[in-house]
RNA sequence: GGAACGGUGGCAGAGCGGACGAAUGCACCCGCCUUGAAAGCGGACGAGGUGAAAGCCUCCGAGGGUUCGAAUCCCUCCCGUUCCGCCA
């Protein structure tokens, strides 16, 4: 949520960042809040005017009553009821404001850094890092589709994923299902020297799911369980950011750095049909999140931590990859900052985004309440607090590194290399044959 | 799922219709004392909104109600603890 001081301080600064996201609409809600501010700040000190004069008027009546003067004391009371009857009605017109321009605020995305370059789509996202791969430049054996090389091998089986579930769920077995599972191991191993491992609950509440910025615009895109009001996760960003929710964090404590895996749950509501085959696009898949809670100082330097984290592991994968920028047309809702980490998949002839690290600045710590106490020089805390900053990135995202793995590392005679850096993950299993069954080298 | 008891400041815990944003203890912070520390003594000590400031307003799980006045009384809901049931 933006700040909403700053649509009386600086709504022009605001106007001028959030028109850099190109679109329109969302100036007009800008514009709309601000005017729903302005008038419920006069409603607000007149309610509150009312309200001190029965607050005192009762101080009044006390006194008096004690004192044995009865008389007097009716006299206020009848003052206070009808100041009272006042009361009520503006605090009803209060609170029918506030939560008109409370919802609208939860609609407003976050401003852009002023780093973030400009642009109207994902056409126009820079490449920051990495070669430009062509389908032409690799060997005819690795341009064969994953999901033809992994059934052929028997490792993946979405057909009968489709009985058990329905459509855009998948399956993997044998190698396949320990291959997922390593890249899960390998990937909170790859941050374990920086990050608390955390087991997170995968069901969240209503307010959670909404501090993260999911809800209420993209209700329909989270499976609901709506008996037991409770979500299932897109992405362990989701509990992980709420684990300090409504708390005052020490200084001293932050940076504060989690990592998790979990299965994340889309319900791909707008992407029916696209990406249906293999594993490119799922229900439900597995994921290695790694998030921090940051000082607004310390924010910049963690970003580009986070960021060379997802790249090198990718890279020590010796995956063919790039690393880009997301344009200000392109940022998500919650984002004040981007960068993707693209694999490029020579079957799929695709670039397959496996990693995305944002820097969400105060934007969700608002809505979760997450703060912190400064400190002055000598470490003594200040008073007052701050918001937090939060960043997380996928460390890695399971599926499509999956994917990228039985394309490049597709042989001659369709067997699949598993990375080195794998094996141990894997019970030493060297290269995935075409059968199922015991994955043990014999 | 059934029953009982609870939800108050960083923690523990009083308060049960008026002087209560809230006793007391612990923790934390600032002084004094001390070579240093501990102990002791004195002081400060929740968060948010609004305001130049004084101040004013809000918050005792959430929402409603009664009252001139609610942490305190009533209703609804949520959450927790314990016991029973069930269960990996």
């Amino acid at each position: 949520m933006i700040d909403q001081r700053l649509l009386r301080t600086d709504l022009d600064g605001l106007r001028t960042a959030l028109t850099r996201r190109a679109r329109p609409a969302i100036i007009d809600e800008l514009e709309h809040a601000a005017r729903l501010d302005s008038r419920l700040r006069d409603i607000t000190v007149e309610r509150d005017e009312c309200r001190a004069r029965v607050n005192s008027i009762s101080k009044e009546v006390g006194a008096l009553r004690r004192d044995g003067n009865v008389e007097a004391a009716e006299k206020l009371q009848a003052e206070s009821r009808e100041l009272g009857g006042r009361e009520k009605g503006l605090a009803a017109e209060h609170d029918e404001v506030s939560a008109a321009l409370h919802e609208l605020l939860l609609g407003i995305p976050n401003a852009p850094h002023p780093d973030v370059p400009d642009g109207a789509s994902d056409a126009d996202n820079p490449t920051i890092v990495g070669p430009v791969a062509t389908h032409a430049t690799y060997p005819a054996h690795q341009r064969v589709p994953h999901w033809e090389t992994a059934e052929a091998l028997g490792i993946l089986d979405n057909e009968r994923a489709v009985k058990v579930s329905g459509a855009m769920f998948t399956m993997q077995r044998g190698a396949g299902a320990t291959l997922a599972r390593a890249l899960c191991q390998y990937g909170l191993d790859a941050n374990a020297d920086a990050f608390e491992e955390i087991r997170a609950p995968s069901l969240v509440s209503t307010a959670t799911l909404t501090a993260t910025g999911q809800l209420p615009k993209f209700a329909d895109d989270a499976y609901a369980i709506e008996r037991d009001d409770l979500w299932a996760i897109p992405t362990a960003e989701v509990p992980l950011t709420s684990i300090y929710g409504d708390e005052i964090l020490d200084y001293d404590e932050l940076p504060m750095r989690f990592m998790a895996y979990s299965p994340a749950y889309r319900r791909e509501a707008g992407a029916a049909g696209r990406d249906t085959r293999g594993m490119l696009r799922a229900h439900e898949f597995d994921k290695v999140e790694i998030l921090a809670l940051a000082t607004p100082e310390q924010a910049p330097d963690l970003l580009v931590e986070m960021r060379n984290r997802a790249e090198r592991a990718i890279a020590r994968l010796e995956l063919p990859y790039r690393v880009i920028e997301i344009c200000t047309g392109d940022l998500g809702q919650s984002h004040h900052r981007s960068f993707d980490v693209e694999v490029y998949a020579p079957g799929a002839d695709d670039w397959l985004e496996v990693s995305s690290v944002s820097w969400f600045s105060d934007y969700q710590a608002r809505r979760a309440n997450i703060r912190f106490r400064r400190v002055d020089d000598d470490g003594k805390p200040l008073k007052g607090t701050d918001l937090v900053h939060t960043l997380n990135g996928s460390a890695l995202a399971v599926p499509r590194v999956w994917a990228a793995i039985i394309e490049n590392y597709r042989n001659a005679d369709g067997s699949v290399t598993v990375p080195e850096l794998l094996r141990p993950y894997m019970r030493g299993l060297m290269r995935i044959e075409p059968r199922s069954g015991p994955t043990v080298e014999a």
